[in-house]
DNA sequence: TATAAATAGGATAAATTTATCCTAAATAAA
DNA sequence: TTTATTTAGGATAAATTTATCCTATTTATA
């Protein structure tokens, strides 16, 4: 469904979460560590979620990653999957025709587009504060 | 969502069946010019169909493939899937967690299983003969 | 039986995704 | 201001997916 990339952004973000909600920075090697990722990586995932503004890196001694406390409840899983995977998981063909909509659809355009709203409803509506508290609470887990 | 192994699968499969319908087996060649994919790569995809009987060839001169015409309505679209892509879209974790189920589930576990619920459903209730018909009745399409 | 027409399948190449390594740049603190 | 620490990012490698090419095998028919 999601790239490995998208995989790890994901888990990474939660992590990140949990962390800043702690007032706590994590590394690199922290991180892939916690998400059981590759970590040199991981760190160019890391990147690209810092540049579409996800999170936040601080450069230099007692660096490391973070997110706003108050960026935690607004941040939607779209955006880490956007930031990474672009827009092909709504956007774009079920079989992949450069051209399918109401006027000339593939074959599964109508049945493909109700799971797809479903996914895009999903993501849109899931903030990574619910996931990282779900975390914290030691229900859900970010390895093996 | 899909690979596009299975993209060209499944429209390879629509086409076969369109034809069968009227009685007329078709060569990679025909397939790849009407799905719009490379040909060598098709008759690969081809052949893992007909590995997993969902459609079958005819060797030698006259041949080509071809897909029984009872076996139209009864061919679900999670076969083809199953038959290309393997059981990954249902399975496995939407995260990549080695073990993610009830008892030790990853961060999107619950949210993820609704989706791919629904994806399943689709594709177990979808039939190559509701496709072909489209295709036949000119309202949806199999390329640009 | 020889020939032409088809699919099967192995070997290989190209493209993309995943992963690693090394150096540059930034920053806190001694 | 120097040093240690830490992210940024370019170059490269490994793995996987996508794609091509060539030959073997099968089969209808002349």
């Amino acid at each position: 469904m999601f790239s490995k990339a998208c995989e790890y952004g994901i888990k990474a973000a939660i992590f990140i979460a949990v962390n800043s909600s702690e007032n706590n920075r994590v590394s690199p090697k922290e991180i892939s560590e916690e998400i059981d990722s590759p970590q040199a990586f991981t760190a160019k995932i890391l990147q690209a979620l810092v540049r579409n503004h996800v999170i936040k890196s601080v450069r230099g001694a007692h660096g490391g990653f973070e997110i706003a406390k108050d960026k935690i409840a607004t941040t939607k899983l779209s955006e880490i999957v956007y930031a990474i995977d672009g827009d092909g998981i709504y956007k774009g063909c079920g079989l992949g025709l450069h051209t399918c909509n109401e006027n000339h659809p593939c074959p599964v355009h109508d049945k493909f587009k109700v799971v797809r709203e479903e996914l895009r409803e999903m993501l849109e509506n899931t903030s990574l504060e619910q996931l990282a508290l779900d975390i914290k609470a030691g229900v859900s887990f970010l390895k093996i």
